[in-house]
Order: C-alpha cells, then sequence, then structure tokens
DNA sequence: TATTATACTAGAACAATCTTCTAGCTTTCA
DNA sequence: TGAAAGCTAGAAGATTGTTCTAGTATAATA
C-alpha cells in the first residue's frame, strides 16, 4: 500500500519543524519534544516516519545537498561557453543560498560527518553524480584549452571553496561584502585562476583571448 | 593557590582522550564514560575541570583555530614579497594540516557553531586578532598595486577557501592530488586569481611584472 | 456499505547518559 | 606538623532519545 497523500503530508510537516528547529537551537539543543510541538505531531509519529533524530537529520541534509547541487548543474547547463560556466557555477550557488538561507545554513553551518553513517549510500550517490555532471562539463571544455589539466578536486577547490567560504560568512552577517559583488569578485577570480593555470601549463599552444 | 604541575598534567590528559575519542567517535557517540576511560580520570575529574561535555569540546575547538591561525600568521611574517606571501599562506596551512592530522580533521569536519555559545568571546578575539593580522599584511601590500581592493572577506574565501575545501578532501582520503602538488596549484591559482583581479580594477597604472 | 487489514497516532514506559552531589583523599603552604 | 584548598571518586538525579503497546483512522475488497 503506497504512502498516502496524508502520510506525506505529515513527512513534511516534520521536515519542516525540524528544519525550523535545528536552525535556529542546534541539532543538540532541540529535543524531540520541540519537534513534537512544533509539528504538532506526536513523538511515535515521528518515531514512525524517521528512524532516529540522527536519521531526521540526514534526511535534511541531503535534501539540502541535492537542492543545491541541482541548482548548480541545472545553470550550468544553461551556459555555453567556458568563461560563462565557471560565472555561473560561482553566481547560482550564491543565488540559491540567498534564496534559501535556512536550508544553506543547515549545509554550511552543520557540517557533521558522524552522523551521516546511515545515509551514506545515498549521500555517496548524490556525491558521484555531481562530480559525474562536473566532470564531463570539464572534459567538454577542456577541449579547447580554456581549462587547465588538474584533478577533479582541485577544479572543486578553486569552483567552490571561495564560494562556500564567503557564502558562511554572509549568512552568519560577518561578509562585508554584498552578495552581489561577492558574486562579481568571485566568479572573476575562479576564471582568472583557471585560465591563468591553463595558459602556464599549455604555453606553446596559442592563448585564447582574454578579455 | 595557582594550578599546580599535577592538574595541568590532569588537564592535558583529558585534552587529549577527548580528541582521540571525539575524532574517532564523533561527538555524538563518545560518552564521557569513554573520555573517562581513555584519560584513566573518574567523571568527577573531568567535570572538575571542565563545566560540561561542550565545553571540553570547546577547549579542543579554540586551541584547534588558535594552532592553525598561528602557523599561517608565522608563514606570512617570515615573506618578503606578496606573492611569497601568498604561497606561504596556502603551503603553510597545508602543511599545517598533514602534521596536525587529528586537530586539522577536528577543525574541518565538526564544524559546530552551536557549541561555541560559551566560548564566543574568546572565539572572537582569536577571529579578531587573526582578521587584524590579516588585514595589516593587506594594507602593505597593496600599497604597490598588487593586490586588488576588496574586502577582507572575499580576501580570506580566495586564499582560505580552496585551501581548507581541499584539506577536508584530503583528510577524508577523497582527494586524488597529492598534498604537495595540491599546495602547488592552489598557491598559484590564489596568486593568479588576486593578480588578475588587481589588473583589472587598477588598469590605468603600469601593471607590475608578471611571472 | 460492511469488513478487514494496514497505516498511522498517541503517550506512557524504558534506557542511556550528561550532570550534580557528597564524602574522602592528596598536596601545598605556613 | 596541621590546616586549608585542590583534587578524585563513584553513586544519585535529571534529562532526553528510543521503544512499546494499545487504540484510531484510512483504504481496499466483497
Amino acid at each position: 500500500m503506497g504512502r498516502t497523500e496524508n502520510t506525506l503530508r505529515r513527512r513534511r510537516e516534520i521536515l519542516e519543524a525540524a528544519l525550523v528547529c535545528f536552525h535556529g537551537l542546534g541539532y543538540e539543543k532541540t529535543t524531540l519534544a520541540d519537534i513534537s510541538e512544533t509539528a504538532a505531531a506526536s513523538v511515535g509519529s515521528i518515531y514512525h516516519l524517521f528512524a532516529s533524530k540522527e536519521q531526521l537529520f540526514a534526511a535534511l541534509y541531503l535534501e539540502a545537498i541535492a537542492a543545491s547541487q541541482d541548482a548548480t548543474i541545472r545553470a550550468l547547463r544553461r551556459t555555453r561557453s567556458t568563461e560563462e560556466g565557471v560565472r555561473a557555477f560561482v553566481c547560482s550557488y550564491l543565488r540559491w543560498v540567498s534564496r534559501n538561507r535556512e536550508l544553506a545554513g543547515y549545509l554550511l553551518t552543520m557540517r557533521r560527518a558522524e552522523f551521516m553513517s546511515d545515509a551514506e549510500p545515498e549521500l555517496d550517490r548524490l556525491n558521484a553524480a555531481y562530480r559525474e555532471a562536473l566532470e564531463g562539463w570539464i572534459e567538454e571544455h577542456r577541449a579547447d584549452a580554456m581549462l587547465p589539466v588538474i584533478g577533479v578536486d582541485l577544479f572543486l577547490a578553486i569552483l567552490g571553496g571561495p564560494t562556500e567560504d564567503f557564502a558562511r560568512r554572509w549568512l552568519v552577517g560577518q561578509a562585508t561584502t554584498s552578495l552581489r559583488e561577492g558574486s562579481e569578485v568571485l566568479a572573476r577570480a575562479a576564471w582568472l585562476a583557471l585560465r591563468g593555470l591553463a595558459d602556464e601549463r599549455v604555453p606553446s599552444k596559442r592563448r585564447a583571448r582574454r578579455r
């Protein structure tokens, strides 16, 4: 017997209540009673739909990761040139953050590897797919020598590292720069870094135009 | 009556036991009994020296942050040119990570803002000092137009973002690139990004040599 | 529509574990 | 050597995640 409409709604209500509680109080300080009250669902209901407090946390975490990765890949697919792609990567992520502050805050300030033990297969699947999509894009655009020959881990670090770092600061109000200007500067910085590395690594090839 | 030698040793034993437990099992899954056994100290002793499990966690966290920041600032002070400084920033951090894997893993995979509530003053103090030292260095080197005019938050994002991201992957064994090559590439990438931005932002000034 | 089986809900009982408490021990200093 | 403070120990207490059992609603079927 498939899940009924009511169950799905209940499940969502609990997830949303949990997001509010975890985000507001932190994982440790939110009790199941908190979630139960916020969601207007008994503790029994919660345990009927989720295996544990950890698993409830993990479900939200996976949801956030999936949404942010999806936003990035979609934005990337809408671009043509390599430079556009790099810009889209940075800007779309920051746009997603600004539009989903709670989920983003959840993702960026509550890294908690220890809880992902039972959700690991799903997490691995997500990350593998993301990595693969990214590798595909890189391969495509490496053909015209616009991108350097470095490992995907370094690619992710150069593209995603500054963006995440800035997003984290921005979310907790530590950033002095606006999100818009941050996007511009970081997108440009990532492009300059990648172009520069590509130039140096293939010095014999004719340099592509640099605007 | 000042703290005796014995007390300090005890304190350190407990901190080290806690580091081992937290790092191995995660915060949630380590019980005070675990720490008590590992440190060969009773629960009473632990609570005599630390206010709570959270505070014990926070003490370790602060120690890790202080050590890594110190390594970075020291390395930065040993350099002369702007380019050397940027390289030192990236490389010294990654070197510190490779030499202090446990502490680094603690710092990078257990971000837990919620626990820092009572340690916040100390954390703020540390971060403020770090930021100030960095701002000083930036001001010095901005004089010769080698660095762009952007907020410190963006500076930190461009310098520290990729480095931390890569360090995290490396620590959990997800990196395909060696730490040495990663250091080289990321140091170069950060420099290229900063130089490029500086060039674009002050286009009228004569460009400095680009090696 | 009545029946039945399954899904769902509720809240009390249980178990784990963080924290506090009290009593005894050790060290330091006069 | 004596006393006061620091330190240690382990049991008692309180909080809270988890399980359990009984009851209710819902959906499929005759």
